[in-house]
RNA sequence: GGCGGCAUAGCCAAGUGGUAAGGCGACGGUCUGCAAAACCGUUAUUCACCGGUUCAAAUCCGGUUGCCGCCUCCA
């Protein structure tokens, strides 16, 4: 199986392979540390967490880079507002993303560069870019890349300078001597952070870093390059014009950028206020059921983002873990093997699946079939073999590698699940395990009415239970 | 104004030439004291609309409408 990537500046999928060997060079934009993420970054985080994953399973030897740009006007904004120094704020939330990540289940990348440890790198790039004439000092004391001198400008986002030109919505600042040009190096002001270089006391522009670090860590041609859809123009077209024209190399072999998270049909983002940050949503929702909501849809499609999206994430979640608990609870005995078939089936459709572009929507839907089927096939004969077990442990752990679900105790994970939202109730949990014990001995006495009236009254309140073999359960629904 | 994307059942959603995956919900059934869960069955002759190409189109081409994004910071 070959693996096939969608390609955003040729609008279609390819097949992958890498500039030298299984050898895989792959950079993402990270976030700027002015403020906790939300959850439009958690996709993000997550999309590119999946692929580093599912890419090192297959044997590629991976190199993942995940930038953080710790000093620009956004984070000098946020300090001069609170009035502290800028890197107390960026390290601040650079601590909080790192927590953020733990919650999610996000594994770290390899290198994580930070951009005020690479302003060597910055400067000597932009003195490349000036000894080509690609870049110049204009009198406000910052360097601009000159975006008329630079052949194939609008390649990756499909943009012609002069429809650029057309639209006229580029800001004008006096010192360019083109709207186009963008700041590669920004003089800095009175009292702003500030490195020494040959142009100016300043900071780098924007676009810059990416660059920068991109290259210095995995060369000049990058084999992935990520980040959302928005960053596409102008960021990741000026970083194309920069690498391109410093280095004169194919910047990147592979360009993926993932879909938004939208509210009520629009973008997800901290200028329209409707953002929902990591931390608030997981504190009453399993970091999974997150990761299954944001992995249910293929990555370059928008997803919504509702109260009832993330219910129905949570009942499939539970859907999984229960057909777990229910193989691990079945007795093992000898003798054929009644699961395994499936099972089988199901890993190839699970590599099929993320073979094809990271379909992880795909994915998830064979999950669920598989999840119809073993419970099929427990509810006529609720024993399993030896050789279902190790099958399904392999595929669970499989998941759990690629995907970052199914990684919990099925059993612990289903209390603590069923349990969320109970102060919503109004009731303790003694409170309902007091209902349920009455419930029950009305039961024992036959007397189904006033059982049947307190499972209402329970009901009422969001508890619903179920009565099994081994006594009554309950949960919040 | 320019550029790009999307439109599949009540809802969410996969599917880039071969005759519509999956989930939620609803309804009927098995099970149950009754429920719940699980399972079985039903729920789109049809993929926004109009043309075209083809033996064959949700899938390709042209047009129309609607929604979204980017062009200013943005995952």
């Amino acid at each position: 199986m070959t693996l096939q990537v969608y390609n955003t500046p040729y609008r279609k999928k390819q097949p992958f392979t890498p500039l030298s060997g299984n050898k895989v060079g792959m950079y993402v934009c990270g976030v700027t540390v002015y403020d906790m993420c939300h959850i439009g970054h958690a996709r993000s985080l997550i999309v590119f967490d999946v692929i580093s994953r599912f890419l090192r399973r297959k044997g590629y030897n991976l190199t993942y880079v995940r930038n953080f740009t710790d000093v620009d006007d956004k984070i000098i904004a946020r300090a001069n507002s609170l009035g502290k120094p800028y890197n107390e704020i960026a390290e601040r939330y650079i601590d909080e993303f790192i927590t953020d990540m733990d919650i999610l289940k996000v594994r770290p990348a390899d290198i994580e560069p930070k951009a005020t440890e690479h302003i060597g790198q910055i400067v000597e790039m932009v003195r490349m870019l000036e000894d080509k004439g690609l870049a110049y000092l204009a009198d406000d004391g910052s360097v601009y890349f000159r975006v008329g001198k630079f052949k194939g400008y609008g390649k990756l986002s499909g943009r012609r300078i002069e429809d650029m030109i057309a639209g006229a919505r580029v800001d004008v600042e006096e010192a360019k001597r083109d709207p186009l040009d963008f700041a590669l190096w920004k003089k800095s002001k009175e009292g702003e952070p500030s490195w020494d270089s040959p142009w100016s006391k300043g900071r780098p522009g924007w676009h810059i870093e990416c660059s920068a670090m991109s290259t210095h860590y995995l060369g000049h041609t990058l084999d992935i390059h990520g980040g959302g859809r928005d960053l596409i123009f102008p960021h990741h077209e000026n970083e194309t014009a920069q690498s391109e024209g410093a280095f004169g190399a194919d910047f990147v072999r592979y360009w993926i950028h993932n879909g938004f998270v939208t509210i009520g049909g629009d973008k997800m983002s901290k200028s329209l206020g409707n953002f929902l940050t990591i931390r608030e949503l997981t504190k009453d929702v399993h970091p999974e059921v997150l990761r299954l909501l944001l992995l249910s849809r293929h990555y370059r499609s928008p997803i919504d983002f509702s109260k009832e999206a993330v219910h129905s994430s949570q009942q499939a979640l539970v859907r999984f873990y229960e057909m777990l608990d229910r193989v691990q609870k079945s007795p093992v005995k000898d003798g054929e093997a009644s699961l395994a078939g499936f099972i089988t089936a199901f890993d190839g459709n699970l590599d099929e699946a993320m073979f094809d572009d990271f379909n992880t929507a795909k994915a998830i839907a064979d999950l669920h079939d598989l999840t119809t089927q073993v419970n099929k096939v427990l509810d006529d004969n609720p024993c399993v073999s030896h050789e279902d077990k190790s099958a399904m442990d392999q595929t669970v752990a499989e998941i759990s590698e690629i995907l970052g679900i199914l990684e919990e105790n099925p059993a612990q994970l289903l209390e603590k699940v069923k349990r969320t939202g109970i102060s919503e109730t109004g009731l303790t949990q003694a409170e309902i395990e007091e209902l349920i014990e009455q419930r029950n001995a009305a039961r024992k006495a036959r007397d189904f009415s006033k059982a049947d009236e307190i499972r209402d009254t329970l009901k009422a309140k969001g508890i619903i239970l179920k009565d099994t073999p081994e006594g009554t359960e309950w949960e919040k629904g």
